[in-house]
DNA sequence: GGAATCCTCGTAAACGTTTCCGGAAATCAT
DNA sequence: ATGATTTCCGGAAACGTTTACGAGGATTCC
């Protein structure tokens, strides 16, 4: 099903047939009429690779994720496909597995014709790579920065160190004053606010931070278990741990519990990002919440201003973070005080 | 960038360009080794419209599903995704939200020149409308079947009954006899296959079935919950529970504690799907685990048959699923035998 | 040495759209 | 009735590529 056949059964020219499908231009209410019958009677609809080529518009969208089974990642790209099918964009997914090289190979792809821009989810580029990026005109935001990124780049992010800040000051108002941070790797963006939040949150509690209660690790589960064991062996073991994501905090709840631990009584522990797996654990975890789907579709309004070639006013966006307060946090034991 | 530059700068013309960039035809090594050489120097690639629209193929898949947060969901979809890959395929998401209209408009731009083909994860389309998508002669495979499909049409589902079978005889081992079940939506595939599984290993073990005991829900965990307060409330409760998705048995777990149970001695969970969450929830959930990345692979590699119009001989493909047996399953406690 | 064959490469048509431009018909003002 | 304006629509070019076809030169064979 072609425009042409389209046109020479309603008996108009290929240019009307265009016309009335795109809603463009001047056409007759009968016309429009018949053809209108004839296209849904064939159930016609335009080749997108012929108009992608003509207007050098393709309707696709990239999106570059390091994976797409864990929660984090699916949620945003939920919120950021949500946003762009009311716009009638569709999602060209892109997991790179962490692999540098794959996800170059992939942006170069998506940029020659084949999407008309992209999401960059926690990019594996470096700021360079990005910037070398911009220079080439292709149009992209990116979600969650791994690492600092130029002020020209579009960026989302959450309140990293705010978040922080929230859990800690919870922890200290809870009269902790042993609170451990089990940190993401170093260079990260997130790693290093959180971390300016975590400070900044002992010191207007007065409290003096101890370097032995920060463990650098990398945001999985099993290295939440091994810094929490680490942390737990401690001469002076912390009264509480943040967690700079779920999957860590989970971790750390579970080496907890394995060692005999009674939670939240013995040790309270708060998490960052607030998936769902937060509340299926036992107890149900205290987490600063990042809106994650809420990132996902400002990246998209973001990245359509770019594509309409509007001015961008502010293209460093940075969506709040609250503390959701559940079971894995309590007042701190006086059994415990030393 | 186009080709007709590319041609320019390296002194050729653009049928020699396209077929160096091919790797198709006959070129001498010395005009090879200009033509790339131009070609990496301006990094040009061709651009994906027009050749789409002249090879009337353009490289997209189209995936179509009810939600990408699910973990479920997300496995298959990243299996699929890395197969894809693989043949230099690009897989354009399209998140239908249980919406039956939705995804009717999605599969009508999918079809018309946009994709090559598509996969259709737990599709809302009845078994008519997939036929008569076949008949438009579209290249598809569907995942996980909601309800039975024809033999014609190429579809990926795992081993149900087989599964359940094996949870169920598992408990019987351990000496249960009063096993209830939690269902998914009646109608579906899923549902009737594990219900003839769990009633073939009752009769193995010459358990005469309760209809009591046997719960119709959704997949949600709140379906798990409410589902289990109701059969725990029963005057002659269950001393085993068989949830037909893992959620549903996260919930049921999640009830059975609210009631001050201890598990797994005074009650047995088993689950379905092994998601994640199973070894996050206490205690680690004892589930069939179905091969869900493997049924995303399979799945394309079905396509790509189809793609290729080689004839598929096997168009359903069942694929085993296997008792995963951890921490929420123990032998029926004697202190209950009545 | 001439014809046949092979290798290499250029010309041009095609893919299915969108859109510019101009022409015909209709409407309006004078 | 005439010119001006508007409304509607068709012709044709353009988008960037692939590929069938054929031309020309080099090579081979007898």
């Amino acid at each position: 099903m072609t425009i042409r056949e389209i046109a020479e059964f309603a008996g108009v020219s290929i240019a009307t047939v265009s016309r009335v499908v795109n809603g463009r231009g001047e056409v007759s209410p009968e016309t429009r009429e018949t053809v209108l019958r004839v296209v849904k009677e064939h159930s016609f609809s335009p080749n997108r690779s012929a108009r992608g080529l003509i207007q050098g518009r393709t309707g696709l969208v990239g999106v570059t994720l390091p994976m797409i089974q864990h929660s984090y990642f699916s949620v945003i790209v939920a919120g950021a496909a949500e946003a762009l099918y009311e716009r009638d964009l569709r999602v060209v997914l892109c997991p790179t597995q962490h692999e540098h090289e794959r996800e170059v190979s992939l942006l170069e792809r998506l940029m020659h014709g084949m999407t008309d821009g992209a999401l960059l989810v926690l990019p594996e580029e470096s700021r360079d790579e990005l910037s070398t990026l911009l220079d080439y005109a292709y149009r992209f935001v990116v979600v969650d920065p791994r690492e600092p990124v130029d002020e020209e780049i579009p960026a989302v992010s959450a309140a990293h160190a705010s978040g922080a800040g929230q859990a800690v000051s919870h922890l200290t108002a809870l009269g902790h004053r042993r609170i451990a941070a089990i940190t993401g790797p170093a260079g990260w963006l997130a790693t290093g606010e959180r971390l300016r939040g975590y400070h900044a949150a002992l010191a207007a509690a007065g409290v003096r931070p101890d370097p032995q209660l920060v463990l650098e690790s990398d945001f999985s589960l099993a290295a939440g278990r091994t810094a929490a064991a680490r942390l737990l062996g401690l001469a002076e073991p912390p009264t509480a741990i943040f967690a700079f994501n779920d999957d860590l905090a989970i971790g750390a709840i579970l080496e907890a519990r394995a060692r005999g631990l009674r939670l939240p009584d013995e040790l309270s522990v708060v998490g960052f990002d607030d998936v769902e797996q937060a509340t299926i654990v036992t107890p149900e975890l205290t987490t600063v919440r990042q809106p994650l789907a809420e990132m996902g579709r400002m990246a998209v309004t973001l990245l359509l201003r770019l594509l309409e070639n509007q001015h961008v006013e502010t293209v460093h966006v940075e969506l709040a973070t609250r503390l959701v307060v559940r079971g894995s946090t309590a007042p701190r034991s006086a059994a415990l005080s030393s």
